[in-house]
DNA sequence: GATGAATGAGGCTTCATTCAT
DNA sequence: AATGAATGAAGCCTCATTCAT
């Protein structure tokens, strides 16, 4: 019981950092305020980490990581570089839809000279990515120039970009449906070929 | 009569800010460092702008106006929406280059939920684009799915975010040649077809 | 031609500082908001005075002296206690009247412990005081009871009271007429008898 | 659970406060100096009030309540002109020799034009003046050409500024006894006879 | 004489962090 | 485990003052 209301806190402490990370930078977002939104004390993240940049760099880290995971997943299915790519593509998207907060706290972060992912997270990231490139070159589905920056740059970061130009220019909710993935998958398979 | 403005204290101060703002963040980039850092008194910005925000943010936009007047001046000269697409990406290369500083000051702000570019220079922008896509789809150049916001997706972020991870994942000095360019505009114009 | 100049600087420093203080208080009125003010440069006054604190002071001085002068010259024109008493408090709503600022900045300064008189000037006001007690006993129309500090008190303190007291409960331009004066006599006269 | 707010830090700091302001006047009772002489941390006071003007505003108007109160107070005992007059006297008396920093902070304060007290409580306060002086008519023991502000004067901010007088003129301690009460009010009384 | 650009000490305030409860 | 009162370093900014022109 005692357990399950600290997970809750947790959890809480978290959507609270990530939303006001994104809405006010991390500067702007004071562990006052964080922690008044997340309706916990002040001195409460004290407890589970050792300050406020420890903490967004660790939910950082833990937000990649779920990207990466989900990358790994995709490979070790073993299926063609056409489907991994498709779901490599949905798998933001439905973080768009699901949990917008994260995905803009993984934008603004990743595009951030004063946060770097780990480099050996990077490294085993690039792993994946190389393995995939092969996996599309060797089924001639993936032009041969394409270097594994260049994936990675336009099937992830492009992909990230693209929903979080949708979030900044519109002033409302925004919606994504099919017809937008499936419009960026084609435009960029048209660069993969 | 008194001491006329020195233009190069200025020139230092906008210097040190994109240097900090990029290395530190908004927030970490503290109004003393900078200062010191142009070798100017601590209070010296104060004398021309507001605060430190209206500095960075107008720092931001005369960065960006630089963009959009290169983009006007691309449009005006009426040539092929090719030569427009390369000398744009172009463009980008060359602050690289040069004013590395600059481009990465450029990438770190537009990707930030707290900094947003003018909504009119930014309609403005994309008036520019809109001609650039009429352009090519006049000359059949330019693939009819492409939309205004995938055109600027393609063709500014993700030439910025080209570099940038560049910039990112290099601990060196980092160089580009003729050959990166040509390698990222055979890229986009995969995609533009 | 020069000299007039001059002189019209300084007077029109002199208005803004007592202007500015009386608004805003000795630190709320900035050097650079005087001088703005007075359409001098920001360093016009340092020619002057050795600073802002001393130029309030002597300031402040002259003002008091004036008072001091006038009611030196009522003294020696050897008239009635009466005839004193009226024109001291005539001279204080003329300037009310003509020179609302200087009384109101002659009102604050002197309420106030980090501004304090010349003991010197303050021991020849009370020279003065003393001599009109001395007319006043000896033509037996002034309280036996009253001491110096009263006579200062009710004359003088509380004249500048009458006034700043309208000053500032009204939020329109203050007239004073005879009748007020009047009054204010009539009920000073009571208390000195 | 957390500490509970410590009432004797706040004690302290109001009195560091208005001893300070006393002394050095608003600007020159810098936030630091105030804390270091509270013994209290220099962000102390901002968990309490919102700003330096704010803390020293609140404490003038905590400070004149006090005597609005003790005002009401006797206004409602239903006693007599002379006696509420002269307990009145007396309140202003006792706070000279119990709480003089109080007395001098609240002379100060009143006699600024960058302090004022709220319309309302000035209201409150001259609807017992007026009630005063009805009192005062009705028994005849109140000359019939006294104005509210006339009483106000006399009564409170002539009380007021006896005291402070003698505070500035003398720079040992300062003693008020009985007689200087009586005197006092010996002076008063023949105004409003 | 007069200006006003520039300085930098010091002001007000915030806020990450600690720790008594 | 959790709280939130308290701290004080450090941030942003002002402004009295200087001095090159």
């Amino acid at each position: 019981m005692a357990r399950i209301t600290d997970q809750n806190r947790v959890e809480r402490l978290k959507e609270s950092t990530m939303k006001l990370v994104v809405e006010k930078g991390f500067g702007g977002a004071s562990a006052a305020l964080i922690a008044k939104d997340a309706k916990v004390a002040a001195g409460y993240f004290y407890l589970h980490y050792h300050g406020k940049y420890e903490m967004v760099n660790s939910l950082l880290h833990s937000v990649y990581q779920e990207f990466v995971d989900r990358l790994e997943e995709l490979i070790l299915q073993a299926s063609t570089f056409e489907v991994i790519t498709k779901k490599l593509i949905n798998h933001f998207f439905n973080m768009a839809i699901n949990e917008p907060v994260k995905l803009k706290f993984l934008y603004v972060l990743t595009n951030d000279y004063s946060f770097v992912i780990d480099p050996e997270v990077k490294k085993k990231t690039f792993q994946f990515i190389t393995r995939l490139k092969e996996v599309g070159q060797l089924s001639e589905t993936l032009d041969k120039n394409i270097t594994d920056e260049d994936l990675y740059l336009f099937l992830v970061i492009n992909t990230i970009q693209f929903i979080n130009q949708r979030f900044k220019n519109s002033l409302d909710k925004v919606s994504f449906n099919e017809a937008d993935e499936e419009h960026l998958y084609y435009l960029i398979q048209k660069i993969l070929k």
